[in-house]
This record gives structure tokens, sequence and C-alpha cells, in this order.
DNA sequence: CAGTGGTCTAGACCACACA
DNA sequence: GTGTGGTCTAGACCACTGT
């Protein structure tokens, strides 16, 4: 049987800190390092509630929370265990930029074309503008060890942002926005293959007819507004999608 | 200023539908046919609660839910709104058999190989098992409208499912898990792309070097054993990848 | 300031799993 | 049966937003 494991927890309510988050904080590091093992019980939640001087709601909140994350499992008539695999994080709205950084790949960016121009009838259909309307557009080759690994063509609505060069080039598209204010929400993303033509196999330091991956995407802030629409090519041998996933409930 | 939506909402208190899920499956489809419409307001909680004769706990157990799915936005100070965009479906664990079905392609199967095998390396890593163990190996070719679509190499650990082959090509994988009592719960992916050796251009009625869709993924049950390893190339003029994703709040 | 969501309490009854 | 999570109530106070 499963061992029922006993904790060192504790909440402060002095803390700003809400006592849910608290102890989800607790029981994450608690999983991390290992006192908690995979497939171990987490003990009733009436009983963790007394334990900690909390309520049994704010224990299921911070419960559930871990729940979402995909780090426990709730059995009815059973009990909580801890999930056996390593189950790392869901997929996220990732950005290449931090992709490559947190790989330890320091990413570089070179700006081709930082301008103005008239909406095509994809870019306006996406963007939610009139087509021929202005939209700004952004070419970048993004760069890792001096190789290129990525293509990104993007257009954005006018006004949206100030589009300095030089910060593009030290930094990501979507750090800038989140540093302007803007709250990403969603995107429609499609992933998909092709081979390269002339120009983009030129770009990128392959040959014509290399396969590439294609990432298209549109993303949206909170307000539902849309704020970029990104065509992005990336060397199938230097770059990859890996992503996790939880299966909804 | 934007609205205060008035709606028609009530609920069944004899009903063995938990109240908040009857709450947020109606203002769901309010959202989808357009009687709240994007950016209105939908009324305090304690109001709400008061008018529909729940708690406020259990509203906000309806709203938060239509939160986590992207339909909604709260602010505090503010109010809860309906997001503007058109919010589908976050990313799940998807079934090409399924996807195809969906798409109204009838999806048809062809098994190619159906055997126990003894695992590679790889393998082994990934389902947890010793390596040279026995594992089930599969490969089915996915046609639509008599086109072959993609090559699919799973493998499985033994016993876990009864692999009848009849069954294999009239569903899906997933399917036949789910109908076997597993518990999906999470899965890593990995997508990329590379040219079609000479094998497997011929599989897929393809020419040699052709630019193909690839993915590989592990599969998790909510006990954390890996219940499926596959290897699949899709013919990229055929099928990409589509999804929606939400930023983690 | 008033109004909103964010957090929290101390109980209650029910449905399901397992022995 | 017993024990678990699933749902629900009727309040409370706090933090933030916008006027």
């Amino acid at each position: 049987m499963d061992p029922v494991v006993q904790l060192d927890l504790s909440v402060d309510r002095s803390s700003p800190v809400p006592l849910y988050f608290q102890l989800s904080q607790q029981l994450e590091a608690a999983i991390e390092h290992g006192a908690l093992t995979p497939g171990s019980l987490l003990g009733n939640e009436i009983e963790l509630a007394a334990r900690l001087g909390l309520s049994r709601p704010t224990v299921r909140q911070a419960i559930q929370s871990l729940v979402d994350k995909g780090l426990l499992v709730r059995r009815r008539g059973v009990g909580t265990q801890v999930v056996h695999s390593q189950v790392k994080r869901p997929l996220e709205l990732s950005s290449l930029y931090d992709d490559l950084e947190a790989a330890g790949q320091r990413p570089a960016t070179k700006v081709l074309v930082n301008t103005a121009v008239a909406a095509s009838a994809e870019v306006a259909a996406a963007l939610g503008v009139p087509e021929g309307g202005e939209v700004h557009r952004i070419e970048r080759l993004r760069l890792a060890h001096g190789e290129p690994m990525a293509y990104l063509c993007n257009h954005l609505p006018p006004g949206l942002l100030d589009l300095d060069t030089a910060q593009l080039e030290s930094t990501g598209l979507y750090r800038m926005m989140r540093a302007a204010g803007i709250t990403l929400h969603s995107a429609r993303q499609s992933i998909g293959a092709r081979g390269a033509g002339p120009a983009e196999a030129e770009r990128l330091g392959e040959t014509e007819g290399a396969p590439l991956l294609t990432m298209r995407r549109t993303t949206f802030d909170d307000t539902g507004r849309a704020v970029e629409h990104g065509d992005h090519t990336y060397r199938p041998t230097r770059y990859s999608f890996e992503f996790q996933l939880l299966v909804r409930p």
C-alpha cells in the first residue's frame, strides 16, 4: 500500500501571500525535491486542514492548483496521490528568444526589415484591420552561436508598440509586449513543414528544397485584440517544438 | 461603457448535474450563440448568486471554469468580461483519427505490423521497460480519401491492451485505450521536420527528400505509467498541427 | 468614495471506492 | 460499512479599480 506521508507544513498568517498559495508552493517543493514521492498519498483534506489550522476549502484550493498543473491526481474514495511521471510544464505561449536563452544558446537577432506596410488580405484578416490599411512589418533572422536558426516575419497593428530596432535585436517581441503592459491571453498556432524556396534557403543557409519547419501564429491580448501575427520558418536540424500536454479532465 | 447583460439563467436543484456546472454551461451557451457579446460585463457575483438562489462560491466556481477555458476575464475592481476573440479549445491530446473524423475526412487505417518485439534503447527508455524486453509494436498507414496521410509507428508496454488488428483498422489507438479503462493524463511531444528517406517516401507516396512533418510522443496515464510511445510522420501537404493556446495566468 | 473580485471560514450532505 | 473527494452554504474581511 502506498504510504501516507507526514510533511512539515506550515503557513504564515501575517504574510500577504494567500494561504492556499503558501500551501501549494510547499507541496510543490516537497514533490520537487522528493519529500513527497510519486504515488504517495497526501492524506485526507480534513485532517490536513486541521493540522494547518486552515479550512477545508482553502486546502482544497491549494490541492486543486497542483491538480491543474498535473502534479497530483484525485480519486474519489481513494485519496490524492502524487503523479509518478515527471510532468514539467504544460505548453506555454513560448518565445523562441526565451527558448534559446533557457537552453543557454545566447540568441542573437538581426533585424532585416522594420517598417510600416499596407496590410495584405491574410494579415488584415488575422489582425482585424482593413485590407490595405497600415500595419507594422518586422522581419528578423534569429541566430544561435552565429548560425541562422529561424526566419521570423511578424505583423503588428499600428501604434501598439514602440518597435525600436535596437531593442528588437537585444530581446524578444513577447518581452517587449509584456513590458509595454500588454497582457497576452491566447494564440492560434499552426505548425507544418515545406521545402525551402530559393530566397528562404539563402537566408537560412540551406539548400533549395531542404525541409523547413513552419509556424504561423496569431496572438491575442486579454481584451481579445489581435496583437501580433507571425509567419516563422525554422531549420529543423536546429530546432523542433517540444512540449508537455495535460489531458483536460 | 460596456453594458451589463441580463440573462435568463436558472438552475435545476433536482438534477444530479452540479449547480456550478449547470451555470457554467448556460453561460458558455450564452457566449456561444451571442446572447453574451464579447466585452460585455457579467454583473457582479453577489447579485448573480442572489438572483439564482446560489451561494457566491458556487457562482464563482462556475465563472472560474470559464475563465480557465479562456472565455471570460476577471479584473479586480472592474468585473468579469467576455473575451472578444473566438477562443475555441486549448490544445488537447489529440488523436489523428479523431482529427480526421472531425474534419469529415472518413479516415482509414491499414495495419502494416502488429507484433511483439524486443525494445530498442529509445523505446525502453520512453516506456520505462528494460532494454531488449518485450514490447508491442504497431505500424499503421493512415489514409483519407484513399490517399496516404501519415505513417504511424507505436510501441506499447506488454499486456496493456488487447491489440486486435481489426479494431485498430476501425478506430484510433487512444479510443481503444480509453475504452480499456485507461485514463490518459499527459504526454510529452516533439514536432519537427526532415526529408523523406527512400522507404518513407515509398510508403507515403512522396519522392525521396520530400519534406515530412514528424511527431514523437510519449503518453502517460494518471498513475504516471507510460502507456504509449509513438513516432509519426505526416505529409505536410495533407496535414499540419493546429491548436489554440492559453497563456498561463 | 463605492463597487468589484480575491480570499477565507466552519460547518453540511452526497457519491463513490474499497474492504 | 468506512473513508475519501465532490459539492454547497451563508456569511466575512481585504485589495484593487475607477470616480
